[in-house]
DNA sequence: AACGTTGGCGTCAGCGTTGACGCCAACGAT
DNA sequence: ATCGTTGGCGTCAACGCTGACGCCAACGTT
């Protein structure tokens, strides 16, 4: 168990300073290609490999980047988690992952633990009421990408999507399907400021019909068990409901199971529309009619936004918006 | 956009040397209770937070841990990666996250990286292969968790859950309920010396009817669509199929659509007994039986046996075995 | 009165790396 | 013949922190 190998160590096995070797680590530059050789070859025998640390410490970037989640057990964050980890290891970065629980509290720490850690950047979705926050570390230096929400302060870019769109197309299909008595069941989680989705379908149905048209609005966790209770509350407001729009999807299926117990059939009885399109909306049965947001494409986007982010710092860029989709399957 | 203040700068304010900021700073002792105050009241003021690198750098103590995983859309994989990252945080530790899709160049880069950042440990989900790899850290001093594999090494421990006994039961199971013609779908990550949830459940129906009880494998990528291929297989090999072991949900709902394709009911025509014990099991139709693994404890051993092995290294610690359990429901 | 012991600090070096700078030989240009 | 210029290195300090050690005053002990 003997000590790692150090740029030292090269050095004296080829006879050279460490400074020449920690150039040819890096491809500086600045040494002929014999040297070059001899040090390739030393550095596979001593099986050297640079330290992070020692580099972070000088050159103030780690070659890091944070990911600053909700709930990793929300279907929707792990394929985004995947696709970032993914894009941020082709570029060399390595991922630190915390999730918050949307606590401000806990964001709070996270953030001052990445900050404490030198990351380059982070990638964050943010929990309730945390602008001042994340405007606070952009100011101080810290690259930051917010997703879902926007964010305008220095250092900060913002990476969402449509989701106004997206309520107007689950409006527009639930009235072209012939439901005129709507539910909307939104999430505990998402500020008034952040309901986007909810603010488009509402907007669509008022076009459309004008504004006698009803749609009651329920809140819930988003979860599966918050759908069958928000679908309660839904009912409870409308006993007459033939159309509802969900946060998401868990939050759909659990509306869906809750009027099935109530012995209402889907899409008979009841219309019901989604929002993510996970994996799960096409097993279950009824399969999910949803909004469909392209996480693939959220992963690259924000990846690229942190990445230009860190190489120009300080620099404005506009929010990314992001084009979702409508998925009509046979719940609505 | 000032420096960050540094123990310097605090001990420039207070008028007292770095050194004893940093023994205020870490708890040490050695300083009166006016000086810790007058410390604690710059250090508020500056905002001061020391920097995790240079002291990593010295202390060869980054606060941090890897997770190393496979693959992060496996609904079973996010649960744990929560729980393990939550009892980190508590721990005080950040943790670094990559996923390797169970190839093993993928996860040596993966360690690599982790271990050039000086990550204090690490929790493995093997890549197939990978063995040599993890006794390779082990002994060079990294402090490994492997999950769901033996590995017999220094600073190396296993945390697993009892798959044979997971096996056993699914085949008693679906032989009280008078199946006869079994298949197992198997999955291509899993190499064969991992095949435990497999050997269990052949091994059951062994000793309860004598080895002259027909059961046909079937090898497939451990998601829906691999189900559904692997359903066809065991068709093709035993036409009258009546009960079927997935080896995890993901298969099983799989097998199920496959079945109901197929034209066959489930359970009536064919049982169908899952593994994990995922979200969704409980909201598909039919409702999935399953053998349940407990995430949430594995976490917890996971990351207690981490500790322990960075607090005492190069101790050998026996392998922790989690129970597993049947649960029915509508499948089978 | 002489002696350890303890508390409360400061000093110094060094973790492994890179930025800034300097040096020397070899080269082409004038 | 002289002068820049370039290539190919080495030297030194510093990044922010902590381990090892040393120093001095104020104690209590014999």
């Amino acid at each position: 168990m003997d000590r790692e190998a150090t740029l030292h160590d090269v050095a004296g096995k080829v006879g050279v300073s460490p400074r020449t070797v920690s150039r040819v680590v890096n491809d500086e530059g600045g040494y002929s290609p014999e040297t070059r050789k001899k040090v390739l070859a030393a550095i596979e025998e001593l099986r050297y490999r640079p330290n992070m640390v020692a580099r972070a410490l000088i050159t103030k970037r780690s070659g890091t980047v944070g990911l600053v989640g909700g709930d990793m057990t929300d279907p929707f964050f792990p394929a985004l988690a995947e696709g970032i980890q993914h894009r941020a290891r082709e570029a060399g970065q390595t991922m630190f992952f915390a999730s918050t629980g949307s606590d401000p509290d806990r964001q709070a720490e996270v953030l001052r633990s990445f900050w404490a850690r030198a990351v380059d950047g982070v990638i964050v979705f943010p929990a309730l009421d945390s602008i001042d926050q994340l405007t606070d570390y952009g100011r101080r230096g810290l690259p930051i990408v917010v997703v879902d929400d926007l964010v305008d302060a220095p250092n900060v870019a913002c990476v969402l999507f449509d989701l106004p769109e997206g309520g107007r197309l689950a409006a527009r299909h639930l009235l072209s399907a012939g439901r005129r008595r709507m539910g909307v069941i939104s999430a505990t989680v998402s500020p008034p400021r952040r309901r986007h989705r909810e603010r488009g379908f509402v907007a669509a149905l008022t076009e459309t019909q004008g504004d006698h048209l009803p749609a009651v609005i329920a809140e819930a966790d988003p979860t599966v068990r918050g759908g069958e209770a928000g679908f309660a509350e839904l009912l409870s407001l409308m006993p007459d409901l033939d159309g509802i729009f969900a946060y998401n999807d868990l939050v759909a299926i659990g509306a869906m199971r809750a009027a099935a117990a109530s012995g209402r059939r889907v899409p008979d009885d009841i219309a019901v529309v989604g929002c993510d399109d996970i994996e799960m909306s096409t097993y279950i049965t009824p399969a999910l009619t949803t909004i469909r947001l392209d996480r693939g494409r959220l992963s690259n986007e924000a990846v690229a936004a942190l990445g230009d982010l860190i190489d120009t710092p300080a620099q404005r860029r506009p929010p990314v918006v992001l084009p979702v989709e409508l998925v009509t399957r046979e719940s609505a």
